[in-house]
DNA sequence: CTGAAAGCGCTTACAG
DNA sequence: CTGAAAGCGCTTACAG
C-alpha cells in the first residue's frame, strides 16, 4: 500500500505538501495540487484511516448501539441499521456495530479504547443504562428515542404523539364515535417506556377532544396470545368496529383473524394502525396507517451527532420526526 | 484519557514492559505484571486502537458488506448482522458496516484506506462484482453464499440442497406420491443464483428417487400477484395437495389464502417449506420447515476469516452448514 | 526479565 | 506558498 512519502516522492513535493492538499486545510497552488491529484491516483493511494485517526484523535467512525439481543422486532432494526451506515458515509464516517447484550460494557470499552467519535443509541428507554458511561464521560452522543430524562443527551424520535393524533383524526372524521384501542401489554406503558406512553397520552387526548369513545384491547405476547385476544374482540358484540392499532404484531395478525370470522375491511370493520414499514412489504397489510420512518430518524440522528462533536457545548437538541398518514382505505365513513 | 506511559510511570515500570502485558507476548516477572494490572485498573486505561492498529498494521475490524440497499427481506439481515458481530467481538474484532449501493467501491476504499483486516459479504451470488477487488488486492474475505467460481475466496452457506432433500423426504415419508413445489420467480433459477438453483437442484434429484412428482408453481414478486397465484393453484382441482414452498413471500401468505378458500392444514393440505427463522416470530407459521441458521453461518463465517488472516496461504474453504428440520405437524400421512 | 529507541503513517504548528 | 520536525499512542526488535 502507498504512504503518503511515496506519494510525496512521485509527486517531487513534501509529504506536508501531500498532506495539505488530503485534507485540504490549507493552501496549495493549483499546479502542485494536480501533481499530488496525479500521484495518488497513479498509486492508487488513500489515507490510512488509523495512522490519521492518531495524528487528528478523531476516528471519524460512529458507534451504534444496538440494544436487544433478541431484538423485539428485527425488521425494523435491519432498515435503521442500513440507513444510519448510508447517511453516516455521506458525512464521511463509518459506523461500528456494538451488540454486546451488556451494551453499558460496549459502550465503555469503546469510549476507553478510543473506538470511536461518538454514539447512536438505537431503541433507548426511559433509565437506560447505556447513558451511564455517556453522560458520565460527556461522551457525544444522539439517542433514538425520548426518555423522559436523557441527561444532557440528543435525541430523535419519531412523533408518536402525532401519529396518534391522526390516526385518532382519521377515525373521527370518518364520523365514528368510538374505537377499540387495540395496544401492547399494559407493563409496557406503565414501565414508562417513552414512545408506547406518547401515543397513548396523545391518542387520549385528541381522542377526548374530537369526542371518539376508546375502549383499549391490551394485547398479551406471543402469536396465539394474540389470536386469540383479536378473535373475542372482534367476536364481542359490545365492541366498537373500529380499530386503533398500535401494536405490530396485532396489525400482522389481524387479517387472520378477520378471516377467520369472515369479516370484510373496511365493510365489516374499520381499521387504522401505527406500524414499522417493513411488515408492509412483504404481506398484504392494506390498513390505513402511520409507519415508522427509518431513513429520516437516521439521518436526524447522524446529522445531530456531528453537530455534537463540532461544538460539544451547544445546548442540548430533541428532535421529533413528523410521520405521515398512508392512506389505504380501510376505514369507512358512517353517519 | 490515559496513554500507556501514564500507566508506566503509575506502576512504576518501562512503557515497553506495560506494553508487554497488554500484548501478552512476552513473559513479565507476576509481580510486574500485577503492577501494571493495578495501574490500568486504577486509571482505567485501555489501549487506544488506532494507534495500535498502527504500530500492528492490524486493525482487528472486519468489515461487513450487504449487498442490496433494498434488502429484500431485511429480517433474516438484522439476524446475520446481530450474529456476525457478536462472532467478532468474542474473537476480539470489530464489524464495521458497508451499505453502499455501490458494494465494490466501498470494498475498494475500505482496502486502500486500510480499514479493515478482511471482509465478509453477505448475500453473495454467481459473478458478484464486490469480488473483484478482494481477489485483485488477495485480501482476507468469506463469502455468505456458494457462487459457482469464488475466485479462490473462502465460503460458507447453508447446505441447501441438504434442506431440499430434508423436506422431500418428509413429505415422501409421509406417503404422498406428488407435491407443487412453489417457487421463485423463474428468473431466479436461470440467473444461477446459487442457493435457489441449490436447493431446485437437489429437490428435483430427490424426488425422482422418492418417487414424488413435482408440479412446480412460479410464483411472481408482490404481495397481490402472491395472493392471487396461491389461490389460483390451490383452487385448481389437478393439483396436488401437499407443498414445497422455497418462497419467504409464499409462505407469509398462504394462511390468508387458505383461510380464503377455507381450507385446513394438515387436514386439506400438507405444507413443508424452507424460509427464514425471523418468520416464524412474529406470525403464526405453524408449517414444517427448516429454517435458515444465521448463528451457525454467521460464526462459522467469522471463525474463517480468523483463519484466513492468520495464514493468507492456506487452501481455499468451503463450508456447508447443516440445517434442521422443524416439525410443525403440518404433513398429513396419506395411504 | 526490563528498558531505550525506532518506527507505524499521518497532521500540524512553525520557519522560511 | 512549501518543507523540516515533532508528535499522536502504540509495538517490537535489540541491548543489557
Amino acid at each position: 500500500m502507498a504512504t503518503i512519502g511515496d506519494v510525496a516522492r512521485e509527486a517531487g513535493v513534501s509529504r506536508s505538501t501531500v498532506s495539505s492538499v488530503l485534507t485540504g486545510r490549507k493552501y496549495v497552488s493549483p499546479q502542485t495540487r494536480a501533481k499530488v491529484d496525479a500521484a495518488v491516483a497513479k498509486l492508487h493511494f488513500s489515507v490510512n484511516a488509523g495512522a490519521r485517526a492518531l495524528a487528528t484523535s478523531r476516528t471519524m467512525t460512529f458507534g451504534v448501539v444496538v440494544r436487544f439481543h433478541e431484538a423485539e422486532f428485527s425488521p425494523a432494526l435491519a432498515a435503521y441499521l442500513i440507513a444510519l451506515s448510508d447517511a453516516a458515509r455521506e458525512q464521511g464516517y463509518s459506523v461500528v456495530l456494538l451488540t454486546e447484550p451488556d451494551g453499558t460494557e460496549a459502550v465503555r470499552r469503546a469510549i476507553s479504547g478510543r473506538q470511536v467519535d461518538g454514539f447512536i443509541l438505537l431503541n433507548v428507554v426511559d433509565d437506560d443504562p447505556r447513558l451511564e458511561p455517556i453522560s458520565q464521560a460527556r461522551y457525544p452522543a444522539v439517542l433514538i428515542g425520548m426518555p423522559q430524562d436523557a441527561r444532557g443527551v440528543d435525541a430523535v424520535d419519531l412523533d408518536f404523539a402525532a401519529a396518534a393524533a391522526m390516526l385518532v383524526d382519521h377515525i373521527a372524521d370518518a364520523g365514528h364515535r368510538e374505537a377499540m384501542f387495540v395496544r401492547w401489554p399494559e407493563e409496557l406503558y406503565s414501565s414508562g417506556s417513552t414512545y408506547a406512553t406518547r401515543f397513548d397520552r396523545s391518542a387520549r387526548e385528541r381522542a377526548e377532544r374530537r369526542d371518539l369513545r376508546l375502549v383499549p384491547v391490551s394485547v398479551p405476547v406471543g402469536p396465539e396470545q394474540v389470536r386469540t385476544t383479536l378473535r373475542a374482540a372482534l367476536e364481542n358484540p359490545e365492541n366498537p368496529h373500529a380499530l386503533l392499532i398500535h401494536n405490530d404484531a396485532a396489525v400482522a395478525m389481524l387479517p387472520f383473524v378477520l378471516g377467520d370470522l369472515g369479516l370484510e375491511v373496511p365493510a365489516d370493520r374499520s381499521v387504522v394502525s401505527l406500524h414499522a414499514a417493513e411488515l408492509a412489504r412483504l404481506y398484504v397489510l392494506s390498513f390505513t396507517s402511520v409507519e415508522s420512518e427509518p431513513v429520516a430518524v437516521a439521518q436526524a440522528a447522524v446529522e445531530m451527532l456531528g453537530k455534537r462533536i463540532a461544538s460539544p457545548d451547544s445546548p442540548v437538541h430533541k428532535r421529533l420526526i413528523m410521520p405521515h398518514l398512508e392512506p389505504r382505505a380501510s376505514v369507512e365513513t358512517v353517519a
